[in-house]
DNA sequence: GTGTGTTTTAAACGTATGTTTGAAACAGTT
DNA sequence: AACTGTTTCAAACATACGTTTAAAACACAC
């Protein structure tokens, strides 16, 4: 029980009920109860609330961004011809968030729901904080998008891909209870990975849909 | 300065402040301030922050789902040869929520943001609310949209819309942020009737996408 | 204008929160 | 064994919250 079984106590907890009942819902209290710890540890090994959130982030987000860095280099000395495809970014960016330094898949869900609250839910602060601390990663991605996506303007690019990111944010971060639905309403439960396989034929085809759909 | 306007001052300012920084992180006090009324009219005219919370949804859902009722019950009158396709069935639902009485299509925004936060926020009070005022309509629109889209599995259609619902609430409750940042990426702004011309195509596309998609 | 039901007001209540504190317990070094 | 820096602990602090209260202000009938 050294310091770092403490502050990895929090960081568990904290991942758990943030995406549970959101940020302002959860009290340091609750997080401190269910790590077994002292209700001042928080503030002793974080400095702050804030700082928890972020570092809850920061722990998930930089294996992920650092491994995706890593692939995206090696893409990045490919031959032109040997660019990825639409459906092969797609395919890397999920399973590099699968399996980035994370054991089970269903902390991806967990996190998804966490970045998704990120966005609603108002935390200014922790927008500046992954802004500041991922954006290269990001910034690398998109162009490779873009070299993909030839035919799209600018402008029907910029928000296809956000409505990627919101059906991807939102559909991952429910999944708990979506699954739970699926498994009520067709009798056929799914996991993660499986709900990934089927957004990933829908977003590809959604960003390459014609201007004036069908 | 009857009681109306208590009420609807309550109502404004609730509806704005939640959607700009969630419900647990908007006091009553924030919203009485904002609405110029005393402390104690929330509870007097609502009886909690809870009630407050369902009243501002309902404000807007109501006259909403009255008109989109009103509209599935005259398609459904109509010939099976009649029957709307998807896109059209699309076009009817963000025309509703554009113009069923409320005045600035900027409303629209802030109640999808609303929606976003019903999702992801706890809140198990709103979604038990939603469910047992609205769920009617909302079935009903579902076998439309199965009609419209014969040839899909209903594990791949149960998926598919959600998300669609993901991509739409994600976009609309963002729109602010999104014009935002597309007018300083590529120098366009957009308001949320361009955003929905934009997203439909991409929905219909990515709902209609092969199980193997491009 | 008196009386009655409704609405507004200022103040207080009880509770829960994030943070701070100072002493105690601990670990590692000399 | 004594010292030192780190970590834990119970308790308290100040603040903010949702809600309640009782009196005042108001509107409107008769």
């Amino acid at each position: 029980m050294a310091q770092k079984d403490t502050v990895k106590s929090i960081l568990n907890a904290a991942e758990e009920l943030f995406s549970e009942r959101g940020f302002a819902e959860t009290s340091l209290r609750n997080i401190t109860t269910r790590a077994g710890v002292n209700l001042a540890a928080v503030n002793y090994h974080f400095g702050s609330k804030k700082a928890l959130i972020q570092a809850v982030f920061a722990r998930f987000l930089t294996p992920f961004s650092q491994q995706l860095e890593q692939e995206l280099m090696v893409i990045h000395g490919r031959l032109p011809q040997q660019q990825p495809t639409l459906r092969e970014l797609l395919i890397l960016l999920s399973q590099t968030a699968l399996h980035a330094g994370h054991d089970s898949p269903r902390r991806l869900g967990i996190f998804m729901r966490l970045l998704g609250l990120a966005y609603t839910q108002g935390q200014g602060h922790l927008r500046r904080f992954l802004q500041k601390e991922y954006a290269p990663v990001f910034t690398v991605f998109m162009q490779l998008i873009k070299a993909a996506t030839p035919e799209l303007s600018d402008e029907d690019r910029f928000w296809r891909i956000h409505f990627m990111l919101g059906a991807t944010v939102f559909t991952l971060s429910g999944a708990d209870a979506l699954t739970a639905m699926a498994e009520h309403d067709l009798g056929k439960a799914a996991d993660v990975a499986q709900v990934i396989d089927k957004l990933i034929p829908f977003l590809a085809s959604g960003l390459n849909a014609p201007h004036q759909a069908q």
